[in-house]
DNA sequence: GTGAAAGCGCTAACAC
DNA sequence: GTGTTAGCGCTTTCAC
């Protein structure tokens, strides 16, 4: 049968309470006793129950994350370094992949919100913050990650988009291509939006032609990467913009098998999920932007934490900088 | 305030059992009384608080997953496969990550065995299946995944390493290689010393020198391939087996910056985490060993499954093939 | 066909 | 410095 507490003070001799309080450091215990129960815990092999602490408490030492794709390593950094974050302090890490469907990431919503957990961690696949909204009871502590909303009333982290994708057309114009490309990830998430819309200022401002064929959007996932890398090459661009790092990678093995090498044949700039450096394919020859995707991740462990135990805290909107990494540069 | 079951069994005129057995299905109740029940539910915005019930029932409806590297795709793509088929049954899953520490999985295996979780998926890092072992209470269900021990007593779900790995050296020796070096993952990992074993085995069986300095173990992380290809190719290695999807990867690319191409300099057998085929480097210029990754993942939620609802049902060792796809041959 | 009520194991007033 | 005890919200016998 299971140990319980009881077992222990009837061991120990002493009540429930003192064994409570010394496992808890709860007040103060005399060394005689704290040993007295420590010895009976040894003995009887006795673990306090969690669940029963949780029903008790209400607090379940545990952060549900909702993602849109476990397997793209890029979540999956993101998801390691919010780990660490939460392990270090007494919690523990719920997951649900939504794999960009809006259906899965209500059914999680809904599910996780009921009792599971103390807060959420959200990259969203919504296409409208009061869609997710309506599924948040009032006052449940959430962060959103990576994607944000215009009109969001939660705390996020992600990071800008802008300056590294201006810079880069710029840098591009400036090489003397003139019809750049752009594929994006899924339309309606921020993310793509951000990108898109630094793409379109920088093309307008580098008086580069302004052509709506020469913005694509694929769905996130890295099969979508593809179709769009055909259309654009048929459109005849002379450079491209892949925004998201795992449609990036598919995309130059795909325009290798195609016989064109980046920078001959094309200029590339790609998002990478994270910086391998050497140990990447033409990482010399593709212009880099690189996200701080660790950072994101332990960020958004430290804000999530922060919100469950002061949920009264400012809400903070934290933006992270990517790095642009022009090829041929070090550093 | 929270609202509770009594609060519906007021505003419904039931008792509370009625209402938990409404939700429950539980046992008849009357198409009137669920009607007001419902009615009720809706009115107040009801759930049901789901530590209270795990606590009372026993049952947490969550599954524990003890993994290595959750930003290693190969784990990623395990995790999303289990927790389809964990979510598919109402289940939730709960990530560990060890970073291949010992001391992490220990920690990992006695929080979550407390009263966290119904069932424990482990790929484990340990070295010896008792270390493991003696932090599981007795009689908890879990199920060992990808890696395994030789005197282990629970179920497990693994993939065949021993068939692909000869045969690839087979091959390499019919086409003439005569120095073959290998590059394996942890030493301690069964994995690892399956793959050896393979090695040897073929290596006496074709013929080829038997070299100690030609078998090599990284740390099945990603940057320790480098330091172990550089001194197989010092070795003068024509010929070199990499058994770990992330550490080929960067063994690709390590290969490229030095100048050294696969086939033309080098053959190359590499375990690939998944089968992108036509979008990967080299797809056809490497001999490939894919392993059934969504299957291993997949099959792990079932058998754990199998085991929480039925704890004594027979310890299965299943092994699920991996394929061996020479390039150039199709299919 | 439905209700009353006893706990599940723990924590935290409150009492001494 | 320690003990008593009332629940947390739910499920589930047992009774009617």
């Amino acid at each position: 049968m299971k140990v319980t507490i009881s077992d222990v003070a009837r061991l120990a001799g002493v009540s429930t309470a003192t064994v409570s309080h010394t496992i808890n450091n709860t007040r103060y215990v005399s060394g005689e006793t704290r040993e007295k129960v420590c010895q009976a815990i040894r003995q009887l092999g006795y673990t306090p129950d969690a669940s029963a602490r949780s029903f008790r408490t209400g607090k379940k030492k545990t952060i549900g994350f909702i993602v849109p794709d476990i397997s793209n390593k890029f979540f999956g950094t993101i998801i390691e370094s919010a780990e660490n974050e939460l392990s270090a302090q007494g919690y523990h890490l719920i997951i649900a992949n939504t794999k960009e469907s809006m259906e899965r990431e209500e059914t999680s919503l809904r599910l996780l919100t009921a009792g599971l957990v103390d807060g959420l961690l959200v990259a969203s696949t919504m296409d409208s913050f009061s869609r997710l909204e309506a599924l948040i009871p009032a006052g449940f502590p959430v962060v959103l990650v990576d994607r944000t909303f215009e009109d969001q009333t939660c705390p996020s982290v992600s990071v800008s988009n802008f300056q590294p994708i201006y810079r880069s057309v710029c840098r591009l114009a400036a090489r003397g291509k003139r019809r750049v490309g752009i594929v994006g990830g899924l339309p309606r998430l921020s993310t793509t939006k951000e990108r898109i819309a630094a793409y379109r200022a920088a093309v307008a401002d580098c008086g580069l032609p302004q052509e709506e064929g020469l913005i694509l959007c694929g769905d996130s996932m890295e099969n979508s990467a593809p179709p769009c890398l055909d259309q654009l090459l048929e459109r005849g661009c002379d450079a491209i913009l892949v925004c998201q790092g795992l449609m990036a990678s598919v995309t130059i093995a795909y325009l290798r098998g195609k016989g064109i090498q980046p920078r001959r044949d094309l200029d590339l700039v790609s998002f990478v999920d994270y910086d391998t450096r050497a140990y990447e394919f033409y990482y010399d020859q593709v212009d880099r932007i690189v996200q701080p995707v660790e950072k994101l991740g332990k960020t958004a462990g430290e804000q999530i934490l922060l919100r469950v135990e002061r949920p009264d805290a400012p809400v903070a909107e934290r933006v992270l900088t990517s790095v642009y990494r022009p090829c041929g540069e070090e550093e």
